[in-house]
DNA sequence: CGTCATATTGACTTTAGTCAATAGAAGTGG
DNA sequence: CCACTTCTATTGACTAAAGTCAATATGACG
């Protein structure tokens, strides 16, 4: 099912009912592909609906009148990318597809209907807008305590996880579709600075960048450089 | 009321039917003093009740484990500190008090029951928690797209608007308690360059600082200066 | 084959961090 | 009230990290 990865992941707070499952499952009404780059929502805008990531990568960013542009979040296979448009809105940020990637929408009104049916479900979803905002505060402290290769080497160890929960992880190895001018824009430095950082770790042998996939080769001297600490991702193992 | 401040904040979501609200001003149960810098929740306690600021100001902060610390949030009277805690535990960070202040405590098996009684308060809760992680991502790009004063001037900015909102501004002048120290681990620089920021932004006159209170001088070019926009705060006026 | 995006490199500038000393302010106990 | 300690703020000199600009690969792709 289009959802699996969604129902997987809402488990990790609470298994759900064998109705509420049903009633996910019955949700999403509109199946897309979107081409890299390409804009799934807008800042600005008030959608009626909401987007899971079911195939691919998609990022949410804030951008400045001048054009800067910082990613505040990462979102793979499984995710629910703007839950959170369900109560607040207008929208505060744009949501784009970071390589060819299928979007699933769910309207709002949908939700609100499983959710009076299976109120208990609520606190699943609950769980997931506050796992989001466990990763942006994360990225906080990340941004704001690691020097740059700590960084990006933060940021691998939480993709590392979040795509092996997704299920997406084979020998150490994972798609990562970002380009250096992205990494950049998400941990708050010049493109310069992380083609510098990035070859640093590799120099150390820590990963392998080849292609849009990065391989991990040393994964507990990553966490160790980037002081990762996966607590905060909520993973069952 | 303790939590009238609170139910002011929730409305500009939705208005609360008066059930609801009777049954939010009758929730709260502890009401305790904090002393300044004082530990109100834990980092990796998993606590069954969440916070209220009363009076005075509390911050949330992720410690590393030599010490370094990144303030993640911050918060005014109104303002439910944990409610995240409700669903996701256990705690990434810790809650202190940034001076004396009153919190008040709910158990969430209060919560529980209260929404169990009121479904339709669920979506304004869960618009607190989207303002919050709002809040965070508006942080980020803070961190990442802007320089040091710009960043400093941005802080102030929301916090001249958030205390508004609690009521808390007379003639331009809020209470501002976090030292430059604080100051510099909120936005992820030395406490040094937090006060050479500082005295900038006093040169141009554009605020006062004295004692634990900050004067607006120009707002409006306070607001250019930290290119600020007030949307993701959804305050209405 | 040429075009475009992405990655890489070097030289140089700017921003921010570090260290250390000093000055003020606030709180404490006598 | 004063002497004392302890934060907090401020300053200067120096270092380190990161940004900028510009040129040059490299690679994907029509």
């Amino acid at each position: 099912m289009i959802v699996d990865p969604l129902i997987r992941k809402l488990e990790q707070f609470e298994p759900l009912s064998p109705e509420a499952r049903t009633a996910l499952e019955a949700m999403p009404s509109r199946l897309r592909e979107y081409g890299k780059g390409e804009l799934i929502v807008e800042q600005g805008s008030s959608p009626d609906e909401s987007a899971i990531v079911v195939k691919g990568c998609a990022f949410r960013f804030k951008r400045l009148a001048d054009g800067e542009r910082q990613i505040v979040a990462l979102h793979v296979p499984g995710d629910f990318v703007d839950l959170h448009s369900f109560v607040l809105r207008p929208m505060d940020h744009s949501v784009t597809a970071a390589c060819q990637s299928i979007i699933a929408r769910v309207p709002h009104a949908k939700i609100a209907e499983v959710l009076k049916h299976h109120p208990h479900l609520t606190r699943n979803l609950m769980w997931d807008m506050a796992l989001d905002a466990a990763i942006a505060r994360e990225w906080m402290a990340a941004m704001g305590l690691r020097p740059a290769p700590e960084q990006i080497a933060h940021l691998l160890c939480e993709m590392y996880f979040r795509m092996r929960r997704a299920g997406l992880v084979r020998d150490d190895s994972f798609e990562f579709v970002l380009t250096q001018q992205d990494i950049g824009d998400l941990c708050g430095m010049s493109a310069v600075h992380v083609n510098r950082s990035l070859q640093a770790l590799r120099a150390r042998e820590l990963i392998e960048m080849d292609k849009q996939r990065v391989t991990v080769l040393a994964l507990d001297k990553l966490i160790a450089l980037a002081r990762f600490d996966s607590a905060y991702l909520h993973l069952i193992e």
